[in-house]
DNA sequence: GTCTATACCAGGATAGAC
DNA sequence: GTCTATCCTGGTATAGAC
């Protein structure tokens, strides 16, 4: 990637976070990229493929954070990891979020492959801790990330009160020990 | 408002909840309503009218739904009708809900004002019964409710054991008593 | 690799007849 | 209230030169 291709996706990532894919024009993303508007083109196909390399390139990190809860091998401790992921979120990764939470309600959008996984393995942990329903449990603990991380990154605060309300539920409170 | 005026509304919102608002164009509504596409403009003014009417047709119904939680007196039975709220909605009305989350993402969306009112009135509930944080705990039930109706307009499940998972979290389950 | 110029089309919106 | 016809803008995408 050449540092002109960089700031295009970097620019578009922004763009596209802010005013939604839709309504980002590709003559806006050159203009903000200081590239002519062929140059997006010629690299990445059309408009949708610019999206694509944006998607696949953050996906990786994505995962990352997935296989930092799945690998852990104590129930408890997993829960907990997984219960903060959304306040281990890095601010400069906002706008890479807030793309992926608006192209959910898209059609037919992005399917991560460790998302399966990571429920799996929610489960297994709830069921060696003798949860009634380990399988509800993990589908709750995905909801609370999910309405934890929206109000994260819409209302662009970061409270850490929160996580001990949460963690309070499963009685996960480090000082309870 | 005539039929076809009505049947503009109902056709619209299906398509802005399935495509999004930006993929869906006048003239699409317009075949799919069976009315000519001029005979939108004349009603509606332009798109914006359009999702506006629409939007405010429908927040009515939201504000029912918080109405009923916010004149619940007893805090321990509001905390259990604010967590039961995304068990609520009518099948009916999942369009709807799917074209008010799309646009929770968007630059300056719906802010309802029923909103504010929600929040401290499960504050103060909180507050009576003793929690360490009850605004952060207000904050957390929002969260809640968000994450687990977008599972519910996502997934097109009814997910009843879910709910039985949170409620025992608050130690509100039924059988408890 | 990058720019300029341009083709082409679709979407939003208006005018005027019925 | 409703339809048909039409305008105009702006967005995607391509061609060809440098």
């Amino acid at each position: 990637m050449t540092e002109k291709q960089q700031n295009i996706v970097n620019v578009a990532l922004e763009l596209f976070a802010e005013d939604g894919v839709d309504a980002t024009s590709t003559s806006k993303i050159a203009k903000a990229a200081g590239v002519s508007e062929g140059l997006i083109f010629r690299h990445f196909t059309n408009k949708a493929g610019l999206l694509e390399a944006i998607l696949t390139s953050g996906m990786e990190k994505a995962e990352a954070y997935f296989h930092q809860v799945i690998s852990e091998e104590d129930s408890e401790e997993r829960i907990r990891k997984a219960l903060s992921l959304p306040f281990q979120i890095d601010e400069e990764e906002y706008s890479f979020w807030r793309l992926v939470y608006t192209l959910k309600w898209q059609k037919g959008s992005i399917q991560t492959e460790g998302m399966e996984e990571f429920r799996v393995s929610l489960a297994e942990a709830f069921e060696e801790l003798n949860y009634p329903n380990p399988s509800a449990e993990a589908r709750l603990v995905e909801s609370i990330i999910d309405g934890v991380a929206t109000e994260i990154l819409l209302k662009d605060i970061h409270p850490t009160p929160l996580l001990e309300c949460i963690l309070e539920k499963y009685k996960l409170n480090k000082r309870k020990k």
